[in-house]
DNA sequence: TTGAAAGCGCTACCAG
DNA sequence: CTGGTAGCGCTTTCAA
């Protein structure tokens, strides 16, 4: 390559020769300024000769419109903001993922911040973010996040949908799956393959999905007329250690359990590593999908829901506010599917 | 909820009651325009009564200052460009939480743009986010996208960063990590623990990275002082259909191998995959490490990277051509490291 | 310390 | 069809 020796000033282009403008444009094309954004932003009615002229100018300047400008005048911002806890989690990328292919059919741009549990920072971040003059926002909020200023927000004319868990103390369209029906089959499935005594594994932390599947948990002992027994239910985090001492302790019972559900993807993996440090091998359903879950040793049955779709709804139901849409809030929940692998099969318990 | 009842109308803020602006809090608290951008941009050299008065306008109004305007007139934007090919896959959103924790420290915005492996389709992408002058971008380029205009872009004062693999046909900074060596490793360890014939499962498209790591698993054969045999390197994807199709193609050898070092993390797991469903149990290395590596039977060894890490290496890259950085293009090349878990070892060949 | 006024680059309304 | 021109909301001289 002939350019193997550029120097840092190219590279950096500190030399920085101010952009061209519209004005730029204009005078080089030999054409008035309006005509230039005219073409520019393919409004049409303009002679074919001028066009080609403003846009050989526009090559030959190398001309970008500049879009502050642009979003200033015309008082659109063609961004959506998405606000997520932890984008380097699988289901929350690939929920942005879902809510990327939805504004790219559209031709926004989604500005994507990732936050901290910390509810004051998340609300520094939504703030920065709301300064862009979103045409909307979607987000997963932090659990305990003070959401009054993006009520006011919404009141301003800023659509939001909430996604995964529906905000407390503020009304808005929510997207969220059937958390309490997805756990109920758990349990169900696991009943009728013969489990008597199922355990339940919630995640420490109180998230609202955490919640609603230990309350479908308790329905579906309920349905499958088994009584439910709180020795059943522990708390847990991610941690292997901490599901490691939550097994033996379950398996000192008088009548320990056969089988556990889990209401979250990440304690499910701690789970399965806890089991498999302990030699244990109790039937195991997940909430929550994961990638291998296919080449557990049984294979994982799992309780999944799809977060592209979940994107791609939340994403609908936003751009449809955002294009005018008026009624009532709307709460989307999506079904979610037990995929059976085996892990739930009754095997024999051993400490 | 005392709003539970909210109409539409009010969700989605048709009122719209035209957003307050300087202007509007300027007469609000009875101060001049200039007084309240003073204020709301902290630079002092205003009297406190004002400033009191100037705030509790901006509170009563809901104020919060135009972004675009504020960057039209100023001419920063204070956001940095993120393209990646595919942000669902864990590698790439590691990245770009490194990118984004870096941001975050210096107050800037990270726009997301995920593409697909259309050139044409990602160009246009970029060209958009382009438009936003941003203060600099930081890329996972598709395999063969023409990245001419890039250059333009970079010669105009926008600092571009290649990531996980350098750019072909310009120059700019890069950050990758030791493809060669770290497959070398692992072809050593392999040689190490007993095994003399090693597959290379390397990933069809050829793509930068999966062509230095067959680089370096001859460059190990070769410290190893083992021959190099065509026939132990085959093309696949991630399908499990067709690493089937090759590993059964490798067990017809006359002399089959008893290893395999794999590219990719996705080949890898599809390797695994078809392993187990052909009951076979070569020993296996794979490049990239992933979530349940421990939990696999053996539990996978890999050559792991560290994406958090090389998205704020590019940022640091990025935020200091911003800051004005001059020089020769830089290109940072970060260590990998071989965790090792067993499956490495050499176990008998059973077809 | 303060306010008036001149633009940043663009769009949209006019009159031609 | 075309070019001039008045702002979009903000920052930043410049005088007062």
């Amino acid at each position: 390559m002939d350019d193997a020796g550029m120097t840092a000033a190219q590279a950096a282009g500190d030399a920085a020769p101010r952009r061209a403008t519209m004005k730029d444009v204009a005078a080089r094309a030999g054409v008035g300024l309006s005509t230039v954004s005219r073409v520019v932003s393919g409004k049409g009615g303009v002679a074919p000769a001028k066009v080609r002229a403003v846009e050989r100018a526009v090559r030959d300047l190398n001309f970008s419109r500049n879009d502050f400008a642009h979003r200033l005048r015309t008082g659109t911002s063609a961004t959506i903001g998405m606000v997520v806890t932890n984008i380097s989690d699988p289901f929350f990328s690939a929920l942005v993922s879902g809510v990327e292919e939805r504004a790219r059919a559209r031709d926004q741009l989604v500005l994507v911040a990732s936050v901290t549990d910390d509810s004051a920072e998340a609300e520094r971040v939504i703030r920065r973010l709301l300064q862009r003059r979103l045409d909307g926002l979607i987000l997963v909020a932090p659990e305990d996040a003070d959401l009054r200023f993006l009520q006011e927000e919404q009141r301003a004319g800023t659509p939001v949908v909430f996604v995964d868990q529906p905000p407390t103390g503020m009304d808005a369209d929510v997207v969220v799956v059937d958390n309490e029906g997805g756990a109920a089959a758990a349990v169900r499935h696991l009943h009728e393959v013969g489990h008597r005594r199922i355990a339940c594994f919630a995640h420490v932390s109180g998230r609202y999905t955490s919640a609603r599947r230990e309350a479908g948990y308790y329905r579906g002992l309920a349905q499958a007329g088994l009584p439910a027994d709180p020795a059943l239910v522990v708390s847990v985090d991610d941690e292997v250690d901490v599901c490691t001492e939550a097994l033996l302790e379950l398996a000192r019972l008088p009548d320990p359990p056969t089988a556990i559900f889990s209401t979250n993807g990440r304690t499910t993996k701690a789970i399965l590593g806890a089991q498999r440090l302990l030699g244990s091998r109790l039937a195991l359903i997940g909430f929550d999908d994961f990638d291998l879950a296919v080449l557990m040793d049984p294979p994982t049955t799992t309780i999944v829901q799809d977060p592209v779709a979940i994107g791609r709804a939340a994403a609908d139901l936003l751009f449809s506010r955002i294009a005018g849409r008026t009624g009532p809030v709307q709460h989307i929940t999506l079904a979610t599917r037990l995929v059976e692998r085996g892990s739930g099969e009754l095997v024999p318990y051993r400490d």
